[in-house]
DNA sequence: TAGTTTGTAGAACGAACGTTCGATCGGGAA
DNA sequence: TTCCCGATCGAACGTTCGTTCTACAAACTA
């Protein structure tokens, strides 16, 4: 089974989920094409369990390391680095996770879409922790976090393994721009207080709280 | 014909390249199915087409910013500007371009790598000119510039034109990061000098000119 | 031993796919 | 009028798709 959805990883990366066939999952995996039904309902079931999968094993990664920092900067550059070496690790997995994002529907959709979010909210409580002890630069918290996102989530499509840095240096370097581009660096006073480094008018920040996508509509199945 | 693209890329961006049928295209557009096949040789002629117009229109959008803008600050502020400002108002082909970025083949995959490497290019001479001006962090410039790619190209996945920020103030938030967070901001000194902040072995810049991608190999067609 | 479960596989289904073909239509050229 | 040519279309072709059905072999249960 562990085979199966390893394969079908590959085959949706390599070909896209609506590109690929249950026979070339099949043929991949050695696995005959009858019996796959035996493991998933649909095909739409692999690319579920490859997702859900995904996610949840990236979150189970990042609760001891957040644990582990107590600095909101700290907690954010472990987020990154955790990040980036799953990413690494399992590149036909996050290629199917950041490229297939919208090919399900339905109960199964939800689901993903719940745990993506929980993954979202982990990181904006970190960096509004951020601002509650350092300055920080007059930004929208849900651009600044989805940018974040989008430099990780970039990655997949430029990395090459043998000649680009590993997570480490990767990581490294996305956090810093990251934080050194946030944060209110300019001069010394560095600063206790939760006091935003803009005037907010009352309740922008919580009108703003459902974040990172109001959940778009599926693709149209038909 | 400019009606037909307009609708494929609406149809590619709803389902995917591979999910949607040349039927939908028809119906989309209220061109008969056999009269597409006038106008393009094929269903990855039309993809084609619109991958090639949009790079086209945001390179020629690009030239006459960046004659305008002497310092490689301003410049890139520009270039992220005018990204944006493109992405807003075509999301359609501008997710067309970062989803379906693979599923070209042969000739015409060769030559929308091709404009897209110029792209790159030109943000990377803006990136090295920057360092040649101001004092930039010890970063691998390559890493830089993709990411700073990733968070103008993931914008796709979470903006709401409803509620979002527009190009405007997206542009400066993404600039901001990008320049704060790879600038070495924190004390007084600013250098003229070329010198970069780390010492870099001799060969090492030059070696990594082959940038973006050495094209990886095309999806696999069967 | 007999019966049930678990995993695998071949063959087939109807539907949808990309593409092609030949016919038709309208309007400028002779 | 006659001819022609760019533009459009319905119908069909052969292929491949996701999925189901049925059968079969080994392994465990009683």
């Amino acid at each position: 089974m562990l085979l199966i959805l390893r394969s079908a990883a590959r085959v949706f990366c390599a070909k896209g989920y609506e590109g690929a066939s249950m026979r070339d999952i099949s043929r991949a995996s050695g696995v005959a094409l009858s019996s796959l039904y035996y493991y998933c309902r649909n095909k739409q079931g692999l690319l579920f369990q490859i997702q859900m999968t995904a996610f949840t094993e990236i979150l189970a990664r990042l609760a001891p390391r957040l644990a582990g920092a107590d600095d909101p900067a700290q907690q954010l550059r472990a987020l990154v680095r955790n990040h980036l070496e799953y990413s690494l690790e399992h590149p036909d997995e996050m290629k199917v996770l950041a490229h297939e994002a919208d090919s399900l529907a339905g109960r199964e959709r939800k689901a993903v879409a719940e745990i993506k979010r929980r993954y979202y909210r982990k990181a904006m409580e970190i960096f509004e922790a951020l601002e509650a002890k350092k300055r920080v630069r007059p930004l929208d918290p849900r651009v600044a976090v989805l940018s974040l996102f989008g430099m990780m989530n970039w990655i997949h499509t430029w990395h090459r393994s043998g000649t680009d840095p590993g997570a480490e240096e990767l990581g490294r370097a996305i956090a810093t721009i990251f934080l050194d581009g946030v944060l209110e660096n300019r001069l010394a006073a560095r600063q206790t207080a939760a006091r935003p480094a803009r005037p907010v008018a009352a309740g922008e920040r919580a009108r703003r709280v459902p974040p990172m996508a109001a959940e778009a509509p599926a693709r149209a199945s038909s």
